[in-house]
DNA sequence: TTCCTTGATGCAACCTCGTTGCAATTGCGG
DNA sequence: CCGCAATTGCAACGAGGTTGCATCAAGGAA
């Protein structure tokens, strides 16, 4: 089941209901290979007609959110589909001009961050992993 | 040296001027042993009874930073004295129930995250590492 | 199909954070 | 002590995010 149905149902299951700003927020979330920010998800609505306040956006991201369906990334306002097989560490690479955001997973670097937690003396709870640089078409 | 001391011989060297808001700014950074955020400081500023407006506290960590005396922190705004003798990577674990902190290095991991560098397509400019967990003499 | 309840929306207003223009102030070299 | 220029405070601005409220409409009931 995709994650717009998933969320769907999950949002009615919770007294919700669809309507078509809620219907093309998850489109877009689910057809996006990259997590979106609020400003983002506003213009690309509204470039594909929709008629949308950016309240509405907010709300929106806000209670799905709330219910678990998206994953906030982090040091960034940008989302994406919470996809509850993957348990994995998501780290996210932000460009420091136009603030996008792209996630990625490297073997080495849990394994490293395995050693570290193994070799510290703290009970270590999380951790926080975050790239800056010029995304490809910010390096003017 | 202090931190103070070194950071006034680097403003003047660079043509700037010493002021009362300004030292107070540098020893107020120089005594925390956390990092701070533009609010924090100005509050702090203004209970020691230094009347400084908040522009000239952006203004002036801005200037520190450009001077490479101040770094950023962890995708918050907060900045620290930049101890020159760490030009490299400063990974630090944050104990969430103290607030104490410590430093660490791992080559495995410096290795890992090198690799993600090379990797990306995005032109890196630094990354933010933190881990978060129970200090020794949190964990009850 | 129509009606009604209540969740969702749009709009205006507001807050915080950070920046900028400008006139007044003040450090400090001479 | 003077005068230049760095620094400051103030006002205003813009972006990003939130809230109150009147209106709209989803969707279950009749």
């Amino acid at each position: 089941m995709g994650f717009a149905a998933r969320a769907e149902e999950a949002l009615r299951r919770d007294g919700g209901r669809m309507t078509a700003s809620r219907r093309s927020l998850l489109q877009l979330l689910e057809e996006s290979e990259r997590p979106l920010g609020p400003r983002e998800l506003h213009r690309a609505l509204r470039r594909k007609g929709v008629r949308v306040d950016r309240v509405s956006v907010y709300r929106n991201v806000a209670a799905l959110l709330g219910l678990g369906l998206l994953h906030r990334v982090l040091g960034s306002t940008a989302v994406r589909p919470c996809n509850d097989r993957e348990r994995r560490c998501h780290h996210a690479i932000v460009c420091t001009r136009c603030g996008s955001a792209r996630e990625f997973h490297s073997v080495a670097l849990e394994r490293a961050l395995a050693d570290v937690r193994r070799s510290t003396r703290y009970r270590v709870q999380g951790h926080l992993l975050e790239l800056r640089g010029l995304c490809r078409s910010c390096q003017t």
